[in-house]
DNA sequence: TATTGTTATACTCTATAACTATA
DNA sequence: TATAGTTATAGAGTATAACAATA
């Protein structure tokens, strides 16, 4: 027996009803779908923890990567994080003009610099390490362990695939 | 013993060599990450596809809960899909300027309207299935069977988690 | 000629506040 | 008072074209 919510409003379209759950049809079905929410949701609680140091995901990854690579230039350091180039001078521009990061002259070529992070860089980082370990445990503990490590697999096993155009 | 790329470029800042690969850090182990590149992968082969429609995943998503949905409110495809009334507006709009879509009065509430599908846009949204489905089956065969099962429960266990901020 | 960095620009997505016309 | 839809606006993210300085 098929009970649904009774409607007085609309009529002879046989419309949805109001209260009725959404059928996503096959939205429900594609990766793309799913990886979205679940890249929102992720992304939501990195706020959560992020947003006290006024840091967003873009702005950590820079950091991060310009802690592990010091010296690097702005081409490669965009092009490791898939971050066009022209794109990158804004968002390196506002952790500069914080005092996170620096330019500096490149001895034997004008025309490129060297991307630094300051020391109040560096302390940033560490602190942002621990904010991004606590975000990754809350998840880490809702996948457990070893979900975690398939998902990683998954995961990159996809974004390979983003370069084999097939 | 370790070998590194010979650079006569750089000198007391003992920076990063040119050509050498980049250290991603912790980035390479956050899920958030994997799950951006993932996303950003999948999409980029999902605009591929869609671009010769000239229709974006928004839209899509739009136009296939109308054609599972006929006579939803704004409020509630916006909420179903996670978009912001605010901004459900000019999507709509452009679906409709197209002619895919329409708003159609409600009977008893005047202020509301319900949203259909015009047969242009039921056409547009088989035909876009079509260009889903081997979309999707490229991936799924890069993930297997199993491993795209796998996938999507760890990717809805995460997107469950966003309601529930523990 | 090619490369590095940059400016200008535009479009999409996302977010907040505030308005209107209804209910 | 509350709700449905809308407008205006602003901030990010992403995209292309074009330029100057340098290699």
């Amino acid at each position: 027996m098929i009970m649904m919510p009774v409607s007085a409003v609309l009529e002879d379209e046989s419309p949805a009803q109001p209260d009725a759950p959404v059928d996503l049809g096959p939205l429900s079905g594609l990766l793309g779908y799913a990886l979205r929410r679940a890249q929102l949701a992720v992304f939501q609680d990195f706020h959560r923890h992020f947003a006290e140091a006024g840091i967003r995901p873009a702005q950590f990854s820079v950091l991060v990567v310009l802690r592990h690579n010091p010296g690097l230039r702005a081409t490669q350091v965009a092009a490791a994080l898939g971050i066009k180039r022209t794109n990158f001078v804004p968002l390196f521009d506002g952790l500069a003009a914080r005092g996170l990061a620096e330019r500096r002259q490149v001895k034997g070529d004008r025309r490129a610099s060297a991307l630094f992070l300051t020391p109040a860089g560096i302390g940033m980082v560490a602190r942002l390490e621990q904010l991004a370990a606590r975000h990754e445990a809350k998840f880490a503990a809702r996948l457990g362990a070893e979900g975690r490590y398939q998902l990683m697999g998954l995961l990159h096993r996809l974004t390979e695939a983003a370069f084999d155009p097939g």
